[in-house]
RNA sequence: GGCGCGAUAGCAAAGCGGUUAUGCCACGGAUUGCAAAUCCGUUGAGGCCGGUUCGACUCCGGCUCGCGCCUCCA
């Protein structure tokens, strides 16, 4: 089976191969630590997760290189207004991050490269861009001069011309040309700054990625990824950058540009800027992490997700129902297992990550272990966990499943409280005093818990 | 102005030139002391106008509406 990606480059699906057969190379854009990751910022992580565990299905060795931004202006100046050192910020905003992303089930990438580690990396790769003729000094700054560069504007489909005609930005007196981008910035006294042959100063947003790829993963990686909004200016700029610092400068630097479409809320773009946002860190409190992210996985990658409490919420029943065809089974995943249904999930993961109907296999799974028992169930039970596996799902207990209770609503009932008036109800009930166990029934109802009899007792679950 | 994306049933969201997507919700039935869960079933679709075709939600053209990037942003 082969796998298709929709390369941003070519606007096409393509089949997939990576340059090493025995080693895929894969970057995407983290975050930049200077507060909570909203669920937009979510979704790339979710998105190239899959992606991740698909790659590492069909292939022996993926190195998934996921980096921290952590110099920047934006930190710098909410360090500033904290009156805290810039890398305390950094480090608790990252923290929280590995918290928040891992809560979603996501996995954590092979290498996680910080900007503040590799600044020696990001010097010489911009000393090679002066020494190509691509860069130029210029007051303290460096710049890469766009005009130097016959590709740029292939990945983002925009000529010079157009871009400096619809211009909006005044042009920084120091720049030769106005779409010319900066590499290095000067540091007064009271920012963070490294010493470089153009004395202390900071890296411009562009360069990191592009040195630590180089750095990291090689001259040529197989597959970078990112939020749609990053493919202008930030990786056509990485584009620039990445092949012009080499010799010759036509080494491919990306073979496949993967992006994924945005998060809606009201069908606008969910942002910092606009300040629409959500953060996952406040969407945690309400919802267990596993509905996020099979919300996020409802739709294709590269469409449009609006963002709503309804979306949540039918995730949530959407699970009630898997989690519900996995009561009394294994958590663990048996990786020998096999089914026809598993390798029809594969297909569709392998057309370009198509998780909607990935999801659709996992629900047809869920309809057939409610009809069957016995040995075929538990069979089924472990294709459908398996399944789950697949695409970051159903990895926990089905009980644990529903009896989660938000954070939010502290004030609830206790497990233990729970299970002494179900007893209550049990002794009820054998004393065939059916309005006081309906009464039970209403009273922990009215708490949000719903009780279920069957043969084998009574079991609880939180709505 | 340049470039790009989208429009599917109450909601969300896929595939597909002719045959049930799927989930949530709603309704009916089975089951249950009452419920819940589950099963069976039902209703309901493809923005508008043309074209191609034996046949189009699916291909082509136009229109309308919505959105995005071109500035920090996933």
């Amino acid at each position: 089976m082969t796998l298709y990606l929709h390369n941003t480059l070519t606007q096409q699906k393509e089949p997939f191969a990576p340059l090493d057969p025995n080693r895929v190379t894969m970057y995407v854009c983290g975050p930049t630590v200077y507060n909570f990751v909203h669920i937009g910022n979510a979704r790339p992580v979710v998105v190239f997760d899959t992606l991740f565990r698909l790659l590492n299905r069909h292939f022996p060795n993926v190195i998934y290189a996921r980096n921290i931004t952590d110099i920047d202006d934006k930190i710098n100046n909410a360090a500033k207004e904290n009156g805290e050192p810039i890398r305390v910020l950094a480090e608790r905003y990252a923290d929280a991050y590995h918290q928040d992303m891992g809560q979603l089930n996501n996995l954590q990438p092979t290498l996680e490269p910080y900007a503040t580690d590799n600044i020696d990396a990001m010097i010489e790769q911009i000393q090679a861009l002066i020494k190509n003729g691509h860069a130029y000094e210029a007051e303290g700054h460096v710049l890469f001069q766009v005009s130097t560069d016959k590709q740029y504007g292939k990945l983002s489909k925009r000529n010079m011309d157009d871009m400096i005609a619809g211009a909006r930005v005044e042009v920084a007196p120091y720049k030769k040309e106005p779409a010319d981008f900066v590499l290095w910035k000067p540091s007064s006294d009271d920012l963070p700054g490294w010493d470089s042959p153009w004395g202390r100063g900071r890296p411009g947003w562009h360069i990191e990625c592009s040195a630590m790829i180089n750095k990291h993963l090689g001259k040529t990686i197989d597959i970078h990824g990112g939020g749609m909004d990053l493919i202008f200016p930030h990786h056509e700029n990485e584009i620039a950058q990445g092949t012009c610092c080499h010799e010759h400068g036509n080494e491919q630097f990306v073979r496949y540009w993967l992006h994924n479409g945005y998060l809606n809320i009201d069908g606008k773009k969910m942002s910092k800027s606009l300040g629409n946002f959500r953060t996952v860190r406040d969407l945690l409190q309400e919802w267990p992490g596993e509905v996020i992210r099979y919300a996020l996985l409802t739709a294709h990658y590269r469409k449009p997700l609006d963002f709503s409490g309804d979306l949540l919420s039918s995730a949530k029943s959407a699970l009630d129902r898997l989690y519900g065809a996995l009561r009394e089974s294994a958590v663990t995943v048996d990786s020998g297992v096999q089914h026809p249904q598993l390798d029809e999930l594969e297909g569709y993961l392998l057309d370009d990550l198509n998780t909607p109907q990935a999801l659709s296999v996992l629900h047809a799974l869920a309809g057939e272990i409610n009809k069957t028992t016995g040995a075929e169930k538990a069979k089924l039970q472990s294709i459908l966990r398996k399944a789950g596996s697949f695409i970051g799902l159903l990895n926990q207990d089905a009980e644990a499943w529903f009896k989660w209770a938000p954070a939010s609503s502290s004030g609830g009932l206790s497990d233990d409280a729970i299970e002494q008036l179900i007893q209550e109800r049990i002794d009820a009930k054998k004393a065939k005093n059916f309005v006081r166990a309906d009464a039970i029934r209403k009273e922990l109802k009215d708490q949000g818990i719903v009780l279920e009899d069957s043969k084998e007792g009574t079991r609880w679950t939180r709505e």
